[in-house]
DNA sequence: TAGAGCCTTCGTGTTACACGAAGTCAAGCT
DNA sequence: AGCTTGACTTCGTGTAACACGAAGGCTCTA
C-alpha cells in the first residue's frame, strides 16, 4: 500500500496529478484507510500510470473518465472499448500526420535561412535574390510552397 | 485593403483571432483608417498567414512574437532568427517521434482488443488468458510492453 | 432615423493541472 | 504534554490561446 507521494515518485506523477486523478475517479481501486489517507495498491499504481499513458497520448480526462467507467462496468463494454480507443487511434495517427507536414515545413524553413547564412542566397544562380528576399520578410516567413497546402 | 472579416476569412482564422494577434503586435503591416479601423494588405495576410503557420506548429504566441520582432529588426538578425528556427524544429520533431509511439501504443490496445473480440483470447493457444485478461483490465488498459517505454 | 458593421473593454469559460496558503487532523517521538 | 511530520481539505490564482457574449460607442448608408 503506498501514499499519494509514493505513488507520484513510483508513477512519475505530481502529488497534485496524483490527488486530481483519484478525486476524478480514475483510480477506481484506490481506497482510504480510518483517517482517510489514500492509499494505493498495485492494481491502483497501474490505473495512474494507464492514466497517464492515455492522457500523454492525448486523450481528454473526460475520456479516460469513460473508458475507465467502461471498464468497471465488465465484460460486456469490451466492443464499447473497443471503439473508444479506435476513435482515440485515428485521432493519434492525424496528429501523427499533421506532426509529419510540420517538421517538413520547418525542414523548408531552416534550410532556406541556412541557404541564406552559407551562400547568401537561396538561389545561388540568381545573387540579386538576396536582398530581395531579406526584405520580404513574410516570404522568409511563409514560403509559396506551404501557401499550397 | 481588408477588413477584419476579410482577413479572417481569407486566412482560416475567426474574426477573434485575427484583432488578437494584430493586438500582440503579430502583424506589423497593418493600418488604421481615420476611423480606427484595422486594414489589412497582402503583406499582412502574408504575416497572419505565418502567424497561423508557425502557430499550428506547436510555437507559442510569445515566440511568434520574438521571431516577428527579430524580422523587424532587420537583416542582422537572420543568425538569431535561424537558431529560433532550428529549436523550433527539433521540438517539432520531439513531438513527432512522441507521436509515433503513442501511435504505435495505440495499435497494440487495439490490436488486443480486436484479439478478444474475434478470437475471444489475445492468445489463442491459451484459452484460459481470456477471463484474466478480462478480469484485469489494468493489463488490458496498459500493457507490459509498454510498461518498459 | 434606423440598421449594419466596425470598434472598445469587460468578464466568463475552456483544459489539466501547478502552486501556494490556510487550517485541520492523527501518529510518533522526546 | 507538546512538537514535528505528513496527510488531508478548500480556496484562489495562474497558465495558453483564444471563444463567446454583452455593453456601449462610432460612422456610414439607405
Amino acid at each position: 500500500m503506498h501514499t499519494v507521494k509514493e505513488a507520484a515518485q513510483i508513477t512519475g506523477l505530481t502529488e497534485h496529478a496524483v490527488r486530481f486523478y483519484t478525486d476524478k475517479g480514475l483510480v477506481p481501486s484506490v481506497q482510504r484507510n480510518e483517517n482517510n489517507i489514500r492509499l494505493f495498491d498495485e492494481e491502483s499504481i497501474n490505473w495512474l500510470h494507464g492514466v497517464k499513458c492515455l492522457k500523454q497520448s492525448g486523450m481528454p480526462i473526460e475520456v479516460i473518465k469513460k473508458y475507465v467507467d467502461l471498464c468497471l462496468e465488465g465484460d460486456s463494454t469490451i466492443p464499447q472499448r473497443y471503439t473508444l480507443m479506435m476513435e482515440h487511434k485515428e485521432e493519434a495517427l492525424a496528429k501523427l500526420e499533421e506532426a509529419k507536414r510540420h517538421v517538413a515545413h520547418l525542414e523548408e524553413k531552416t534550410a532556406l535561412y541556412q541557404d541564406i547564412l552559407e551562400h547568401r542566397s537561396p538561389d545561388t544562380t540568381n545573387p540579386g535574390n538576396w536582398d530581395k528576399i531579406l526584405h520580404m520578410h513574410s516570404d522568409v516567413f511563409y514560403s509559396p510552397s506551404v501557401r499550397k497546402a
